[in-house]
DNA sequence: GGGACATAG
DNA sequence: GATTCTATGTCCC
C-alpha cells in the first residue's frame, strides 16, 4: 500500500521548549511561559502540567508558591518564538510533497510511501529537528488531518512510543480502545460546549463520535462537526491549505501594565498601536479600508464598565502610518473620559487589499503615501527598537508607564546581536 | 451584512 | 491589586 497520508508535526510546549534550547537548566524543571503583559500562563512543561497548572492561571495566583515549589516563569518572547518557529518550518518542508504551516508550532505535511516507510520519514523528522533546532516534536501519521491531530496527541501521551504515531501501523484494535477511552473533547474542533451538548446526546467518547451518523449530526450541529465525523471514519473532507490565504483582518490590541486614566494618554495609545498597526500592514503587503478602534476597561472591575469603539472609513484603501495615526487619534474623540481606568486598547483594520491591488489616482495619494513609510518603520524598529522612531511623539523619549510588562523575558538570542549567547571555554 | 458565539493555538 | 492576543468559521437575524 502506497497512499499519500497526511502527517502533523507539533513541538511540545512549544514556548517552554524555545525557552530551554537557550537554557538547559531549565530541563526537567516545572516551567510556565506567561502571556502578554505578564498576565496568565499560556504554555507549561510537563512537569508544571503535572503539578496541576491550568492554561490561563493568572500570574498573580502561583507567584507566591513560585519558588516554593521550584516553579520558573518566563515572559513570553515572541521575536524568539517566531525566529525558531520559522527554522524549525523551514526544516519541515524538506519531508513532505506539500506543507501546510498551521500555526506558529505546526505543520501538516504530505508524506508517500508505504506506511513502515511513512513511519521511518516521521521519526528521521523528529531526529532531525532535534539536531538542527533542539526542539523537541512529535508526529502523528493518519489518512485524514483529524486522525493526523488524534495520533499525535496519543504518540504525546504515550512515551513509549517515541514521539511518533502512525495510523496504518497500529494494530486497529489498539486505536479502537484508545477511541473507546479518549473523551470526545479530545478531538480536534470539540471544546467545552460542544462536548456537553455531545454529552447530553450520550456522545461521551471520540468512539462514540466516529460510530454517529454524520448526516444525522449535520441537521443536529453544524457541517463542522460532519466533517470532523467523515474524518473520523479516514474519508478526507479538510484539504491541505498549502498557500497561506491573505488576512481578512489585523487587529494590534493590547493590556495596559497601569490603567490609562486620560484621554490625551489614550491619544498616544492609539497613535503607537495605529503605528504598530501601519508596520504590520506593510509586512504583509496589504492596505486598508476600515478601521476600528476601541478600549475597554477591566472585565474583572464592577464599579467602572465602558467599552468605547468607533469605526472610520478611511479615505481609501492605505498602510500609510501617517493617515493611520491621525484616524485612530481622531476616532475616540469624545467618547474617552478622563477617569475612567483603561485596561486595555486596540486598533482593528478591515477591508483589507492586497497593497497595489487598486493603484490610487496620483492626484489623490499624498506625498508620503508613496514612501512606504511604515516599512520604514518597522525596520528602523526592528533594528533600533520601538522607542527609536514614530510619528507624533515629541518628547516621548522613554516607555510610558502604560506600555506592556515584560519582566521576566529572557534575552532575544537570535534576532538581537546585543542578546547573543555568550560562550566560555575553560 | 453584522453580531453573538465557539474554537484554536 | 493583579486575569493574552489574534484569527477564523458558523449560525441566525
Amino acid at each position: 500500500m502506497t497512499d499519500s497520508r497526511i502527517a502533523l508535526v507539533d513541538v511540545n510546549s512549544f514556548y517552554v521548549s524555545c525557552e530551554r534550547v537557550f537554557d538547559p537548566s531549565l530541563e526537567g524543571r516545572p516551567v510556565v511561559v506567561l502571556s502578554n503583559n505578564d498576565g496568565c500562563v499560556v504554555a507549561r512543561s510537563n512537569e508544571a502540567k503535572a503539578l496541576g497548572i491550568e492554561n490561563g492561571t493568572p500570574w498573580f495566583k502561583l507567584a507566591a508558591d513560585a519558588d516554593r515549589i521550584g516553579l520558573v516563569a518566563k515572559s513570553s518572547n515572541y521575536e524568539l518564538y517566531g525566529d525558531l518557529s520559522e527554522r524549525c518550518m523551514r526544516l519541515l518542508s524538506r519531508y513532505g510533497s506539500a506543507q501546510e504551516i498551521y500555526s506558529i508550532d505546526e505543520s501538516f505535511l504530505t508524506l508517500s510511501g508505504t506506511p513502515e516507510e511513512q513511519h521511518r520519514t516521521a521519526r528521521e523528522i523528529k531526529r532531525v529537528v532535534a539536531r538542527n533546532t533542539g526542539l523537541p516534536v512529535c508526529v502523528g501519521v493518519a489518512p485524514t488531518k483529524t486522525l493526523a491531530k488524534f495520533m499525535n496527541r496519543i504518540a504525546k501521551q504515550n512515551a513509549h512510543l517515541g514521539g511518533v504515531c502512525t495510523y496504518d501501523t497500529m494494530p486497529p484494535g489498539d486505536t479502537e480502545n484508545i477511541m473507546s477511552r479518549v473523551p470526545v473533547t479530545g478531538i480536534w474542533g470539540i471544546a467545552g460546549r460542544l462536548g456537553k451538548r455531545l454529552n447530553g446526546i450520550g456522545i461521551f467518547t471520540v468512539a462514540d463520535l466516529k460510530a454517529s451518523d454524520p448526516v444525522a449530526m449535520r441537521k443536529k450541529f453544524s457541517v463542522v462537526l460532519q466533517r470532523t465525523i467523515l474524518e473520523l471514519n479516514g474519508i478526507p473532507c479538510i484539504p491541505l491549505e498549502t498557500e497561506r490565504a491573505s488576512k481578512e483582518q489585523m487587529i494590534f490590541s493590547r493590556s495596559f501594565a497601569t490603567p490609562v486614566t486620560t484621554a490625551a494618554r489614550m491619544r498616544e495609545v492609539m497613535s503607537l498601536y495605529a503605528q504598530q498597526a501601519a508596520i504590520r500592514l506593510a509586512k504583509d503587503e496589504q492596505q486598508a479600508a476600515i478601521m476600528t478602534c476601541f478600549a475597554g476597561t477591566s472585565h474583572f472591575n464592577e464599579k467602572a464598565s465602558s467599552f468605547p469603539s468607533a469605526t472610520v472609513k478611511l479615505p481609501g484603501p492605505t498602510a500609510d502610518p501617517v493617515i493611520l495615526t491621525k484616524a485612530a487619534v481622531a476616532a475616540l474623540d469624545g467618547q474617552v473620559y478622563d477617569g475612567v481606568p483603561y485596561a486595555r486598547a486596540g486598533v482593528m483594520l478591515t477591508g483589507l487589499s492586497p497593497a497595489g491591488a487598486q493603484p490610487q489616482l496620483p492626484s489623490f495619494a499624498t506625498a508620503h503615501e508613496e514612501k512606504n513609510i511604515g516599512a520604514l518603520l518597522g525596520k528602523v524598529m526592528d533594528r533600533y527598537g520601538t522607542a527609536a522612531i514614530g510619528l507624533g511623539r515629541a518628547g516621548m523619549t522613554v516607555a510610558p508607564d502604560w506600555q506592556m510588562k515584560r519582566e521576566r523575558m529572557s534575552p532575544r538570542y537570535t534576532t538581537e546581536w546585543d542578546d547573543l549567547p555568550v560562550v566560555r571555554a575553560n
